[in-house]
DNA sequence: CGCAAATCGGACCATTTTGGTACTCTTTGC
DNA sequence: GCAAAGAGTACCAAAATGGTCCGATTTGCG
């Protein structure tokens, strides 16, 4: 299915988040509760994201969360890559040093790169800010079921 | 890391390797061994590509899989969907019904589908033909390890 | 006819990944 | 110096994944 993992699904909705009241200080329960996802993933997922240098973090009482830059400036690409790390569909491209060695049998690799390529654009191509703008206005072909996917079913399990 | 599952990248090799040789008809032993996975997992994928439609089977003595149509017909999404299910990268967007209901709290939900779109396309870009092509005739940057990754990992294990 | 070569369609298991939690330490504002 | 907050890390349970095996069915061919 090319799924992101739920860690950076859930760091995608917080950054937007958070992107969307530009109040320079967001508690990561706060963030939490914002986006319905429980605190403790909520807190690692943070501490992730500022480890990376797209959150500032202050500590202490009265710390908590910032954009470190502009959200305009911080990408989709980079969220997961600091989530996930590297941006590839296949083993064969990963991390640059190719550990295909039969390429006489797989002539595929070569294409891999472009399709990778053309992902990778896709992603760097929309920032935080564009993503918390949301649809012009209106609410999309209409929906179904109301309940809230995974973000509600893990608030749910909680405190069960 | 976004990575697609083995069996999207074995069966992409595989029909990568039968749209190579428009031999008509390849036994799943050949095409496993030509394609350097294990026969029972290259039998498992074959299977589900057939039921896709992707291939066309033949039972008994002298059967084979045969590409369902010209390989130039065939895109590199649909062998995916066919192994792993719809594109998507977020269970928002999954399969066409939303199952978020929080549009309100995630106003990532539109511009996901951007995102998607976009990936989407990529990947129905490149046909299958393509893929076999291979790069113009260049090896490439020069690879390091000469060990086959994955698929020679797996053989080994066979016997053993 | 009947055997052998194939695919078909499952069930099945082990390992890895993922999602999620807990606990302790450090920093800092008041 | 106490309380509120993040940092770090270790840990666990459940699900997905990769991989194997087996029995049934089909079909070519001697």
């Amino acid at each position: 299915m090319i799924r992101l993992s739920k860690l950076a699904d859930y760091g995608i909705v917080m950054m937007t988040n958070m992107a969307r009241h530009p109040r320079r200080q967001h508690s990561a329960a706060e963030i939490a509760a914002e986006s319905h996802i429980p605190l403790p993933m909520a807190s690692k997922i943070l501490k992730s994201l500022a480890r990376a240098g797209l959150l500032a973090s202050h500590r202490g009482a009265k710390g908590g969360y910032g954009l470190a830059r502009d959200a305009e400036a911080i990408t989709v690409a980079e969220v997961i890559v600091a989530l996930e790390g590297p941006i590839a569909l296949t083993s064969c491209i990963e991390d640059g040093r190719g550990e295909c060695g039969i390429e006489s049998l797989c002539p595929a690799r070569a294409n891999w790169q472009r399709i990778n390529d053309a992902i990778r654009r896709a992603l760097e191509e929309i920032s935080m800010a564009e993503m918390a703008v949301a649809v012009p206005s209106a609410f999309m072909p209409a929906i179904g079921p109301p309940a809230a996917r995974a973000a509600s079913e893990t608030f749910r399990n909680r405190e069960a």
